[in-house]
DNA sequence: CAGCATCCAGGCTGATACTG
DNA sequence: CAGTATCAGCCTGGATGCTG
């Protein structure tokens, strides 16, 4: 039991549940407001690929505007997740890449990945039966 | 190096980015759209302790507002994360705990809190340092 | 106790137009 | 190319009052 690595992770949460009763001033909350927003995960999915330019950016996240894209790529930067390079040439370019931390970041987000595609099905399944329940 | 489960899940990451090209109507979105709220993952480390009360959980997260919480109990409910069980008491009670599909969330969100906790000091530097520069 | 209905302010977000 | 600026709609989320 003490060897399977989820249930280690899960007795971890336990432990850390009780630093805080109130479920409040926590780390998980004043970083996951962050990151939990509708594109920063995609954001950090994309640079795991590689480094990418801001036009890149746009164009593989299809569906995000530029306002967002720029103003999300901030806050990232702002928390230290990824960093920000601007070439000077002409016209300018600007490479964006996760630093060491916002790497850091690819080993829970992965897991959280894996479980969102393994589950999807269920997911929907659950919604379509509560709708039909309401 | 292929025996680090860490690494194994970002190799993960990387084959199921070659299937969302536009990073478009991919799980993750699906559903984390739904959990990466304010409050879903609170309630959901609530749960894991033990099954609450709705009033329960009110008093332990204690700054989510009574509207917040019947929602988001409701739409967790829709996602078959979480059971909902009326005892026909007077007064009546209602119990909230994590269905299967709930439990096995427990896994990747441990990672993800354990990664907030660990990090929370670095991003915190970061953020200070990217207000001096700015 | 556990919730619903209503009202309302504020922030998030996208569309559009403009700049170095 | 890589942004900034402005505007307007929508939705989140809180406050309040009421019900079974």
């Amino acid at each position: 039991m003490s060897g399977d690595p989820a249930t280690h992770l899960v007795h971890g949460l336990q432990r850390w549940r009780q630093r805080y009763p109130a479920l409040q001033n926590c780390a998980v909350r004043d970083v996951l407001d962050q990151l939990a927003d509708k594109w920063s995960v995609l954001i950090i999915i994309a640079l795991a690929a590689k480094p990418h330019r801001f036009g890149e950016l746009k164009r593989e996240i299809v569906d995000i505007s530029q306002r967002m894209l720029t103003q999300t790529l901030r806050d990232l930067q702002a928390d230290g997740l990824i960093e920000r390079e601007v070439f000077p040439t002409t016209p300018p370019s600007v490479e964006y890449r996760l630093s060491p931390l916002g790497k850091s970041f690819l080993a829970p987000l992965s897991a959280l990945v894996a479980w969102t595609e393994e589950n999807h099905g269920a997911i929907r399944e659950a919604r379509e039966e509560f709708g039909k329940a309401a």
